[in-house]
DNA sequence: GATGAATGAGAATTCATTCAT
DNA sequence: GATGAATGAATTCTCATTCAT
């Protein structure tokens, strides 16, 4: 009876053409990506598609939609205002950093929609975005304000260069594995990777007590 | 003399249709790229593609390999060895900060092709890209083992943090400029930019010249 | 009670069913009205079309005799059989012209079927033509017979001239706006078209009383 | 050799589509016309299609062109200007009725494209039927403006009534087979209601010498 | 009596590629 | 060396119809 109830239940067919939508345009971008495929993935008639969705482009923008949704939650409250900046922006990068880590397809997806030029007006997701980001943009802003961070920084430079460079790191996951194999999914190198991400983000590679002039550093 | 025509036709005739080829796929990718809008742009027969080229995938793939030499050929041999490692690299990083500035085709292809994960073995374009960072790569080696850069930092991942700071500016202009409309072209802009870059690779963001306590930063 | 209750919703959703289809089958003929919109605009779930009709096809026909027999209805006992033929076929061709005039809809029903050459046999269709033009055509043969109207017209080809003539008004009304920019609907242009089918009808396009010879007419 | 020039004839290609789409057309209509038939009727491959005319409703459109030009052209220069109005008119009518009992196809024609209201603007086709009518229309003016012709009728009317008739004749063919058995297609049968048209036409239904009184008729 | 969910067959349109000259 | 014509296989999308409740 359930089974029977679960079988003709629209919202749960609905998922599962996202979900399967989904993994698909994560892997092989718009373009490349089929129709077909999905419903088959989704394991039901193509024609439902267009019956709750309308169309390929639709059925993107709505997977699209979901993930950056999942990413702003995510990303939500995760500020401890007890602490000064640094723990703060620390904290943060962190979550953010491991959210990456922990969602390879959600980097993927920004990818993708990043280089569609044509396709027409990102104009509602942009919003989706800034707020995945309003924390951090805010607490490096305040650090910057009140003088823990260096007043010369440009707070949207930064914000930029920050998510950069976690982005970064799982973005090139290819050229990495290609270059030097490393391992992206290797929770040790992971961890190592995001303290090197501090480590140049608060301290710079310089080496720090050197007594050596700046002209020969 | 005749044949040298044709031959220098043909060549010619190559040469119209890989730049067709590049300006389509850089726009568009693999996947949206239609061979019939390359040849119309080249202004050529259709059919010349399948005869110079083969398919579809071989004039992409010779598109991908002209610009990576190309990139290739401008990043060797401006290394001044007698400058200390710190200026070698500042050097480097601006050469190659200009050199995506200027190319951003070049870097729109790159971000296509790191997410074709599908396509193929890549192994003819790693050592065009290990070329390209040959000079940057072995400078940051050099400066960490002469302890000018910090020596606790893993040179692999030095480097895939410098090339994807740079990179990160203009991999995603229409995210600036849709967040905070930025203009990406402006060479003001860039250039400060450019110092942010260098500001973060060697002096992290943290206040220099501080008496604040480590544990309130 | 609860049964004549549902047997009256069952009838009324039936006949909001055969309304809706009727709209559109007259807009958009068989091959382009869909099913969907049907059920749409009666306001009822499609399946009760095929509860109903079966399919497609049945509620075309249904739709199709509906129109018919009303027309039918009312073309029924307008004779008056006191007055002489003239008068008698006057009578009938004002009523025919004004219903036409009335019932767009079933000149454009009429003019779809009679291009769809494949759809099955119109057999039940022809008795109801036929009785609805059964008085004007009795009229005609009679008034041939009796010498009012010329005996060297054929009655059947009589009938159809003059049901022709008359359809022709409202069948070409793209036509007609197109080309002259003339108002079907206006009222007074449609007495002054009928009055102008009247006088061809009767009198022909000749000037009566003339001089001149026949020759030079 | 010739009929592998042939076989590569794009103009020749066309022209068998259009000839394909044409029967389609004329047969089933637009909206129940089917691409891959006119391509397999064609005998070439469906691709032309679109590769010489865009789409469905474009090559639609070619025909309806190409059948209107073909009458058009047909109607041209056929009016005799040495003879009086009537025997001008009857030239006329007569290549007018044959025309038509000769091109059944474009009776069908024009009554399908005068079905569909929805298909945009008919604004390119409309100065072609003017142009096809111009010297019928422009005879019945002058007839009437001559006083050979009833002076009390609308000429536009007429005009339509006149085209109407001897359209009816071939537009109802169904309906007439049906109702009486009668072959259009017979050239005996043919004359005869050609003759009924003219009579209709010029003379009116009333019979001519009579001593009756008006009223009685 | 009524309905939302689902479908298979088929529709128009597109694409990379090859043929014939 | 170059080209216009042609194609088969897919691809997106649609439609009348049935299922399960």
């Amino acid at each position: 009876m359930t089974i029977k109830c679960r079988k003709r239940d629209a919202e749960r067919t609905k998922q599962q053409l996202l979900n399967a939508a989904s993994e698909i345009f994560i892997d092989q971008g718009f373009d490349a990506a089929r129709v077909d495929e999905i419903a088959k993935r989704a394991g039901v008639n193509k024609r439902l598609i267009y019956l709750y969705f309308g169309n390929k482009e639709v059925i993107y923008r709505e997977v699209l939609k979901e993930r950056l949704n999942h990413f702003m939650d995510s990303s939500r409250q995760y500020m401890d205002t007890d602490q000064p900046p640094k723990k703060q922006a620390e904290g943060l990068l962190r979550h953010f950093f491991y959210y990456l880590a922990g969602n390879p397809g959600f980097v993927r997806l920004l990818a993708w929609e990043s280089l569609q030029r044509a396709r027409a007006d990102q104009s509602d997701l942009v919003p989706l975005i800034r707020a995945g980001l309003v924390d951090l943009s805010g607490c490096l802003q305040r650090g910057i304000e009140q003088g823990v961070f260096r007043p010369d920084l440009n707070p949207k430079q930064l914000l930029l260069s920050v998510v950069g460079l976690c982005l970064t790191y799982f973005q090139r996951r290819l050229l990495m594995s290609a270059l030097w194999n490393m391992d992206v999914e290797d929770p040790q190198q992971q961890e190592e990777a995001f303290r090197h991400v501090l480590t140049l983000i608060f301290d710079g590679i310089l080496a720090k007590p050197t007594g050596q002039p700046e002209e020969s550093r």
